[in-house]
DNA sequence: CTGAAAGCGCTTACAG
DNA sequence: CTGAAAGCGCTTACAG
């Protein structure tokens, strides 16, 4: 055909308002052009950012993301799964994935379909490949950053449930650097804030040789409320430092924290690149380590005080 | 055919893995069972609490979400508008219509698909109904509680941009009540918290006839900041309310603040009520109020210091 | 190079 | 009641 008719007849197309029906097109190419994307849960802004890198990235490449949200959930988590399936997604991405889905997994392994667990530090399940941000050598080296100020003990305020395994992860990183001892704190997320503050004012009396605080970033109000009632300030009297994993929750503490940041939206755009490569005939391994964890230092970290 | 025949049958489609596929039914149906939503941007905690509403209402009707973020780009809008046409969508739910999607919007006004702006407050576009939630009405009562305490002098501490039409609310609020006055101290998003903390500092040294405070939830950080430097607290120097749209930035505060609360997860569900009732063939009015708003009053207020 | 036909996986109207 | 056929809107292999 000429370049000429064959603008024309676009131009027509156009003017007339045609525009492809793309189920029509996935039906035939069996290549539906969208993705599945089942949350485990969806209340915290960090499944906000990781929504964002996959959408952008999803986007570049053509394809449209289906999103579901599961709300800790294990049967709504397997009906999602499903329901991917019966839309028959080209790539499947599950986030807290606990072994609750494993037979509805089957249709697509058995179909050859990219399927991608995400988990932020967890890397437990191994049904499917999994992409992980690990945070165990920033943590070493923020560790051995406090023992060099001289402090002994450090304390870390978090939840209690889901976030258990950054526990763990400390633990290990405290064994590698050595010589520091490590207390937790862990209170429901559903805690008052009143009730919470009173909690580490007196976490805080009794425990008078620890120097450094870790805290979840849920809990950095209660603290800052806490360490108010005490007539005690960051960083004379205490160190701290806070894990991070969303725009939202950052650096909003006068002083700003020093933080362990994760930037959750670069996590969903390499999540997705992974997915791209296997689409493209590159199988990932099984465990994707995406080093995106970062240090960030404040005034909020000095020298132990004297105890 | 008979019960045990039909159970027998459907436990070997079961066991054989046979899952419908929703694209073949849609294409004969001509309805996709899925919904589209297309965000202006993405970047703040209420979008997510919008779309879990959206996707929670949405499967109790049999549908699906397809996500876009536009990230604040009218022509990435517009592509996302197209794109979801193309997939077919039986409904598609906009937010921060700007008027640059109006031509995308011709296919589906022609093809009779639903389509609905979400706006929080705004009420200026009027080419497809829009689901909004007034806050006029809680205001008015917030304001006439303040000078019933003695308050003469109201500021507002918020961000430039989009949010200035809370600023009109406020305004429109004020003058309803009488006899007060009203100031706005408008800053960028992105200023640095310390800058932000003494900008407010000098303001509430200049301002010393204001004795209550109005503050957007991003702003309370750098508010809390400066009135330690001043040595000041609430309710004894201030008398404090804040607005808030979303989970995770209420209440974090000590003293818990006042708040003027919009529950985004509710807002996204009753805007799928909208569009179930228009798929079932009732369309809606062009502007439809959810009465969303609720008044939350905490120590935060109290008696206007004397000045 | 062009145009008509087959077929993707469903549902529904229709014939037997 | 049952079973075969038509057709949703595409793309691709095939015949002309």
């Amino acid at each position: 055909v000429s370049d000429g008719l064959s603008e024309r007849v676009h131009r027509a197309a156009t003017n007339l308002g045609y525009r492809a029906n793309v189920s029509a097109r996935g039906l035939r190419l069996s290549r539906t052009m969208t993705m599945g994307v089942v949350f485990e849960r969806m209340d915290a802004p960090v499944y906000l950012d990781i929504l964002t890198g996959l959408t952008a990235a999803a986007d570049e490449i053509g394809y449209s993301i289906l999103v579901a949200n599961a709300d800790a959930d294990p049967d709504r988590q397997r009906h999602f799964v499903r329901q991917m399936y019966e839309r028959r997604v080209d790539a499947l991405l599950l986030s807290g994935l606990r072994g609750t889905v494993r037979g509805e997994l089957e249709p697509f392994s058995r179909a050859g379909i990219p399927t991608l667990g995400l988990f932020g530090r967890d890397r437990d399940a191994r049904d499917i490949p999994v992409a992980i941000s690990p945070q165990e050598k920033q943590l070493t080296t923020i560790l051995a950053r406090l023992k060099e100020l001289g402090h002994r003990k450090v304390m870390y305020l978090g939840g209690v449930g889901a976030l258990a395994t950054r526990w763990k992860i400390l633990q290990n990183a405290a064994a590698d650097v050595g010589g520091l001892a490590l207390e937790q704190c862990l209170m429901p997320f559903e805690t008052p804030l009143p009730e919470l503050r009173d909690r580490y004012a007196q976490v805080f009396e009794s425990h008078r040789d620890a120097t450094a605080l870790f805290v979840h970033s849920w809990n950095i109000a209660a603290m800052n409320a806490a360490l108010r009632v005490r007539g005690e300030t960051i960083p004379d009297d205490w160190s701290v430092v806070t894990f991070t994993d969303s725009r939202y929750t950052a650096a909003l503490n006068d002083p700003p924290l020093s933080a362990l940041w994760i930037d959750s939206v670069e996590f969903g755009r390499q999540t997705l690149a992974i997915i791209e490569d296997w689409l493209a005939g590159t199988p990932p391994p099984s465990v994707n380590l995406l080093d995106l964890a970062v240090w960030h230092e404040t005034e909020s970290i000095g020298s132990a005080r004297p105890r």
